[in-house]
DNA sequence: GTCTATATGCGGATAGAC
DNA sequence: GTCTATCCGCATATAGAC
């Protein structure tokens, strides 16, 4: 890791640890093993572990919802934005365990200050853009209810994923990334019947 | 608590304080101090930590769910108890914190073992009537995925309801379970035709 | 069944050498 | 910038008295 950046690479792989094991089970002796380098270094970093855990969100949540501006400047109608948004977006929180790992421990556990942070990082774009897309796709009476459903139906199916195989007795499959896509799209398409919005080009 | 119960005592204080905190941030100390007993008391009533974390989360989910009984032994038409199941499923999770906390924590850290053991507890008796009311209520393709849908949309409105208010400018009553049970009714609905079910009375 | 006392190691955090 | 050495309190867990 002789390529200037520790602190980096103590980011990426805290993050990692924070998010499969939690912030109060991962000590600083374990990230510093697991990084390569001792305690006292990490002190050099960060002030205190608290610091770390603040930083690593920061991290995580700034790079993974970076790809979300150019989405943003497509030019297609609303219906399609809608979909390649909302395929985005699953893909986003099924395909990057860590990150959203993350998010949910921070919705269970994240004091006012840092959920208000995760709100204006990872949520509020997606939330806007959602919203939007979805009032000029049809004229729903409450496309912000709308757009909680979406998000919710989303995390929600990436948490329930875990146990599913055991409600079905089959395999993990139901829950893949893309049936969960096809999935949510098909119930926006029936909810709220697309094509013939508003504002519609 | 002088009146014989002190190990259901502990079982109770100790999964509030896991609900809120996480398994790895409450000490038995912590514990031992919130029940009013010490800690070799602990450890008379349990082996170790990872015994009374079990525990706890055994004593809660069933606890929990008994009521579940007695509505599965209405005999109202396929809508209604569809409908009444929903409602009660909905009042739980958003009515009982710590229990939803515990499911929420399981979901996310807990081992293959103990996943298999909240789905067998808590999840399997609501799906499978789920899915059987919903077969009933309606001629769906795939009632697996439809309660697989409801599960996942309440409990995804749950999580989601704590960032929904720095999303919306406004407070936390856009997520009261009331809402959020109109909600879900309303999409099932709109979803799935109700009231003309393939078997229905 | 509950307590006191204690063993032993791990936790966060710091000082100072290189 | 990174390391070694160390402080100190808290963690889990046990032994034995009452």
């Amino acid at each position: 890791m002789q390529h200037g950046g520790t602190r980096k690479t103590i980011l990426e792989v805290s993050a990692g640890l924070f998010a499969s094991k939690g912030y109060s089970a991962v000590s600083m002796r374990d990230i510093a093993a697991a990084v390569g380098v001792t305690v006292g270094n990490l002190y050099y970093h960060f002030a205190d572990k608290e610091e770390l855990v603040r930083a690593s969100l920061t991290y995580v949540f700034s790079e993974r919802m970076s790809p979300l501006e150019g989405l943003l400047k497509q030019h297609a109608s609303p219906h399609d934005r809608l979909e390649a948004f909302v395929l985005w977006f699953v893909g986003e929180i099924f395909g990057e365990e860590p990150f959203t790992r993350l998010i949910l421990r921070e919705l269970l556990d994240g004091t006012a200050e840092r959920l208000e942070y995760l709100a204006k990082t990872v949520f509020k774009e997606p939330f806007t853009l959602t919203t939007k897309l979805i009032a000029d796709c049809a004229g729903t009476s409450d496309p912000v209810m709308s757009a909680d459903f979406v998000a919710s139906l989303v995390l929600g199916s990436y948490q329930f994923a875990r146990v599913l195989p055991h409600l079905t007795g089959g395999g993990p499959e139901d829950a893949s990334s893309d049936a969960v896509a096809r999935h949510v799209l098909r119930l926006i398409r029936t909810t709220f019947p697309l094509g013939k919005g508003v504002s519609g080009r």
